[in-house]
DNA sequence: TCGATAATAGTAATGATTACTGTTATTATA
DNA sequence: TATAATAACAGTAATCATTACTATTATCGA
């Protein structure tokens, strides 16, 4: 079952990629239909669902009742959620204290446990700058 | 508009704080319903909701779909899902440490970003020790 | 005891996501 | 290039978690 290419799922990653608003499904689907009017939701959750199992994308579970999706898988960052407004934004940090810190966090857990950790992540909730004003 | 007693909000809080498994809103629902076969399920959701918002209860939102609840508040805690079998287990870990810990999370995001940091949660993702067997 | 109203039960509605099914597109191979 | 196998699709129905609504009931202060 080797993977196909399809212009649905390439659009859908372009889409993606190219904005850093963490968006759901829903606003995908509006902005990859402007591109190709036909395409259906359920192509959109497929796709999404599988890329991020493979780790093309990534899935962020903020706690909003919907998922939201992060293109930017080649630089490692976090997010922070906006009480007020609801957007989703990055925090990035230089790669020297991430690697720090995520060692950090995850020997944290480890050293007080006998599972396995194998990931973790870590979600920020706040006010956005433009909310402050 | 006052808060007014409910027994099913008292029977759901004391089954909720008497298991450790981070249950879902159905779990509790079924649970409750032994001792009060009638509660309405939507009864369930309003409690959960409310007791999440004023911090009498944990939401965890771990990326399953669904949200899971943890009536110990007291004593400060990470949280782990089991990649294999879904499970949420806790990881304690000592108070002197996690003080640091969490000033440590908070302040490595605060120091990177313009927006106001107000909390943080840190998930985990691994394999349990019953599934490591 | 009574009145105001918070909370409830029961049910309908919503919103996000998944499942299904017949059709289309991709890709390896003849 | 034609063909055959099948991954992926569109469109729609179904599911699951959660919220909204409404008439009734329970709490609690006066």
């Amino acid at each position: 079952m080797s993977t196909k290419y399809s212009r649905q799922r390439e659009t859908l990653l372009k889409v993606l990629c190219s904005t850093d608003c963490h968006p759901d499904a829903d606003w995908i689907y509006t902005e990859v239909r402007k591109e190709l009017p036909n395409i259906s939701l359920g192509t959109v959750y497929r796709n999404l669902s599988n890329m991020s199992r493979e780790g093309t994308i990534l899935k962020l579970s903020m706690g909003d009742g919907k998922d939201h999706f992060d293109g930017n898988t080649t630089l490692i960052h976090h997010h922070m959620m906006c009480r007020r407004c609801g957007s989703i934004i990055d925090i990035f940090t230089p790669d020297k204290d991430e690697k720090e810190f995520s060692e950090y966090v995850s020997s944290y857990a480890q050293t007080h446990t006998s599972a396995i950790i194998q990931e973790h992540s870590v979600m920020f909730y706040g006010i956005c700058s433009d909310c402050n004003k």
